[in-house]
RNA sequence: GGGCUCAUGGUCUAGUGGCUAUGAUGUCUCCCUUACACGGAGAGGAUCGCCGGUUCGAGUCCGGCUGGGCCCACCA
């Protein structure tokens, strides 16, 4: 067998992909072994696959190619993300529309168009990559199943009492203009003034410092604490607002800092928390200014109609004037903003549906020990945020393209009317519920308009998957999942919510292990983002190295750990690629007219690997190199188990690159070769000749089954052009993973052939010193050593004077070993 | 301010308390030896961030410090 000179990486990768697609050989099929199912992020349709997604992916992708080779049953679906927010940004970014002003009809039709359009070449990208997924077996957050069983899960904790709706202050983005949950927040420093503004309490002045003078118009407060000497006289005392006139209560809480600011605050409803804080626990009266679109209202009476910023300018130039403005110091301090836009948060008293987590807390936290954690710290991320809960989970969005409430509402009593199961998936709008309180008509009820959150239905990926709402006995068997792969941004998103959900509605946690890839860092460590413009798209490494080198490289992390993007990382994958091509190609040739099928003694099995079950005819240098194997063997698959896949990888690595190539087939290479040239005697096959083809079938088998996982394209196609044929195995990825033959390890070999390894490499380093060509031969050899070394260099004695072109070896006793050239 | 995490040759990285600290890349020298120049052989290059402790023995365990990164809190 011959193998082409080169490899093409670009054609055997598209060939690949195309087969295992003919053949479905990534489809679920319950084959009656071990179950492994795992839930991997189902990606937003951004129109491309970036670098975090294509190493976490393939970290994934990984150990799901390792547990098919175990044998073992895999459920790997594939979802996308394309409901809510993300998407609406999209499609208005793209088409240049926006939802609000445009139907709604209209636009939720627009948004499905565009994700059809986009898809398809966006999951191309995953594949691109040598991704396992069952890609036949893939949902969408938006298509009717996912609806279905988000409406359902929302309807059953409606039932078991944990969601409400509430009419409260809640987070609100003005340019979204929706409700947001605390998840969504993200911190960013701005830089803002703090300005010193002068309230009157009859003739006093009192100054307050506020970094948001808009806000004057929604005081109801001002605050003190009660144990500030300056201001005790103010008790049961009014101030009056400047520039808007009005007189609001003097209150004292001893929340209120003595030394920030002038130590007087305003309390707003709602500037933050703790406006809310004190709204609640003083009751206070509401004065909102501010409207869903983020304008000033009635209740800014002259600054009426202006956005914020505006009317921010407008109150701070009107308070100069007045003399009412002491001082202004620019200050940067931290906003929270909407992760998707940047805006700046408020909060807005609103109507909205909850889902109750701050008195499950514990609950919660003890889900946490329920599941194991890979690396085991990023649990504590889990119990941090779980912990430092300050809202229950607001789910509703004022928006267009999500999951419907399946709900409608009473004219009469205002009360909620659910769908009915069977009826889902609903939509309000379009659909009439099935059941209707006594003494209703249709005339009666009002549609919820409301969508869902995205992470609503994004944290039931387990049961869209598993099918809950359709095969509730299907779903049983495999809930809970085996794995969570996700990365660690959002363990407070995804992880939390799909655990939430897992537990309310199906009284268990979602998954039994949790995997947590970290994060691509740029080669300087940086974090990447298209503002910094350090971002690097996979697609053109794919162009240029190749989906197996990307994957050397992806594997190269250690789980949970941040991984910056070095170039010569994918280069030594490709080297790799390269090598291993060359590698098999040497072996193949090799491996000319020699049959494994007559050497296997286990015919029994038919189709079983030729295993070596008699190592009586092996050479010592091939006991030394199956041996070491053995041991390879069992790192790699012990460090799989354990989900760590880069010692795998690098154990792999290290053994094909240096103790094969470097040497095993160096010191057989006088074996293996020319037979023509010292025809045995008999005519028969050379015995030393058929023992290095044994060993070499087989070792070279066994290491395309180690990489095959990280290396899916260049092993699968060594293993198609000779592998295949004998081994009656469809694919390399559907073959068995290698097990550990104990017979084959011996210490002693070991030993031996370590020692001819090492007097090799001086002799090498004695011609390197010399300046000399390898080919040149050393005459003789002196060797100082230990009966015991002279017992087990006289072993390999045939395979140095070859490999190092010595033509004559002697011995000398010595304490430790001493070699002398010449 | 709280929590987590990291710190190893120029760069990236491996490293279950135990003999000369892994590999890659880059540098230098030699070599197109019939698998491979996307290669081979060799050389040089690390007081394992700092201080202290435990131990016969610490890159590895403990405490403290310094410096990165991430998460959370701080928004008057």
């Amino acid at each position: 067998m011959e193998l082409p000179k080169n490899y093409d990486f670009k054609e055997s990768e598209q060939k690949w992909i195309k087969e295992w697609e003919q053949k479905r050989l990534y489809s679920y099929k319950d084959k009656g072994t071990k179950k492994f199912s795992i839930d991997t992020p189902p990606p937003t349709v951004s129109g491309r696959m970036h670098i975090g997604h294509a190493c976490s992916y393939t970290q994934g992708d990984i150990i799901v190619r390792y547990r098919r080779m175990k044998g073992e049953s895999v459920f790997y679906p594939f979802g996308t993300d394309d409901n809510g927010l993300p998407t609406e940004r999209l499609v208005e970014s793209l088409k240049n529309v926006k939802s609000k002003s445009m139907g709604r009809e209209e636009f939720v039709e627009l948004c499905e168009k565009t994700i059809k359009e986009l898809k398809p070449e966006f999951i191309a990208d995953w594949k691109k990559v040598g991704i396992s997924a069952d890609f036949e077996n893939s949902y969408s957050t938006i298509d009717a199943h996912s609806i279905k069983t988000s409406q359902k899960s929302f309807l059953d904790l409606l039932k078991k009492g944990r969601v409400f709706q509430e009419e409260s202050p809640v987070s609100w983005c003005v340019h979204c203009q929706t409700a947001i949950a605390q998840a969504e927040f993200e911190n960013v420093d701005i830089t803002s003034n703090f300005n010193d503004i002068i309230f009157k309490q009859g003739s006093k002045e009192l100054v307050i410092a506020t970094t948001r003078p808009e806000l004057l118009p929604a005081c109801v407060a001002v605050f003190a604490n009660p144990n500030d000497e300056r201001y005790k006289e103010l008790k049961g005392k009014f101030a009056t607002v400047p520039l808007l006139n009005y007189e609001v209560p003097i209150l004292f809480d001893e929340s209120v800092a003595l030394d920030k600011g002038t130590g007087l605050m305003m309390v707003c409803t709602f500037g933050d928390k703790e406006d809310v804080e004190k709204w609640y626990k003083y009751k206070l009266p509401l004065k909102s200014a501010i409207t869903e679109d983020g304008k000033l209202n009635e209740e800014g009476k002259q600054y009426k109609g202006l956005t914020i910023k505006e009317a921010r300018k407008q109150i701070i130039e009107d308070l100069k004037k007045e003399n009412l403005l002491l001082t202004q110091k620019p200050i940067t301090h931290p906003v929270n903003v909407h992760e998707r836009c940047g805006t700046e948060i408020e909060i807005l008293k609103t109507k909205q549906w909850f889902i109750k987590v701050l008195d499950k807390k514990q609950e919660l936290l003890k889900a946490a020990d329920q599941i194991t954690w890979y690396p085991e710290f990023m649990k504590k991320r889990y119990i941090h945020w779980v912990e430092n809960l300050q809202w229950d989970w607001c789910i509703s969005r004022q928006r267009f393209f999500g999951v419907p409430f399946p709900i409608w509402y009473s004219k009469k009593t205002g009360e909620v009317i659910p769908a009915s199961d069977e009826q889902l998936p609903v939509d309000p709008l379009k659909d009439k519920p099935k059941v209707l309180p006594p003494n209703h008509t249709y005339a009666d009820i009002i549609s919820e308009s409301d969508v869902m959150d995205t992470w609503a239905t994004s944290s039931v990926t387990p049961q869209i998957a598993l099918d809950w709402a359709d095969h509730p006995e299907k779903f049983k068997e495999m809930f809970p999942e085996t794995v969570r792969l996700q990365a660690h941004d959002i363990i407070r998103t995804w992880a939390f919510y799909t655990i939430v959900k897992g537990i309310y509605n199906n009284n268990a946690v979602p998954w039994k292990n949790i995997i947590i890839s970290g994060f691509v860092l740029d080669p300087k460590g940086q974090k990447m983002s298209k503002s910094k413009k350090n971002t690097i798209a996979p697609q053109i490494i794919l162009e240029e190295f190749g989906a197996d080198a990307l994957r050397y490289w992806a594997a190269g992390s250690k789980l949970g750990e941040d991984l910056p993007y070095q170039e010569k990382d994918v280069l030594t994958g490709k080297k790799t690629v390269t090598k291993l091509w060359n590698a098999s190609k040497f072996t193949l040739m090799n491996l000319e007219g020699y049959n494994p099928i007559q050497t296997s003694a286990s015919s029994q099995g038919g189709t079983q690997t030729p295993e070596i079950q008699n190592t009586d005819s092996l050479e010592v240098m091939d006991k030394w190199l199956l041996s070491k194997l053995m041991k390879i063997i069992k790192v790699s698959t012990e460090s799989f188990e354990n989900y760590e896949y880069s010692k795998a990888k690098h154990e792999t690595d290290v053994f094909f690159w240096q103790t094969f190539c470097d040497n095993y087939l160096e010191f057989t290479k006088y074996r293996t070769y020319g037979e023509d040239k010292q025809p045995t005697e008999h005519g028969t096959q050379n015995n030393t000749k058929l023992a290095a083809q044994k060993t070499l079938y087989y070792a070279l088998l066994t290491q395309l089954k180690l990489f095959a996982p990280i290396l899916p394209f260049i092993t699968e196609e060594i293993y198609n052009m000779y592998f295949k044929e004998i081994e009656k195995e469809e694919s390399i990825h559907t073959s068995s993973w290698p097990e550990i033959n104990s017979k084959l390890i011996d210490e002693e070999s070991e030993k031996a052939g370590d020692l001819a390894v090492q007097i090799n490499s001086e002799a090498r380093k004695y011609k390197s010193e010399k300046k000399l060509s390898l080919k040149t031969e050393i005459t003789t050899l002196k060797i100082k050593c230990t009966a015991e070394q002279k017992e087990l260099i006289q072993k390999t004695i045939k395979d140095l004077k070859a490999t190092g072109n010595i033509k004559e070896i002697f011995f000398e006793k010595g304490e430790t070993l001493e070699l002398l050239f010449s």
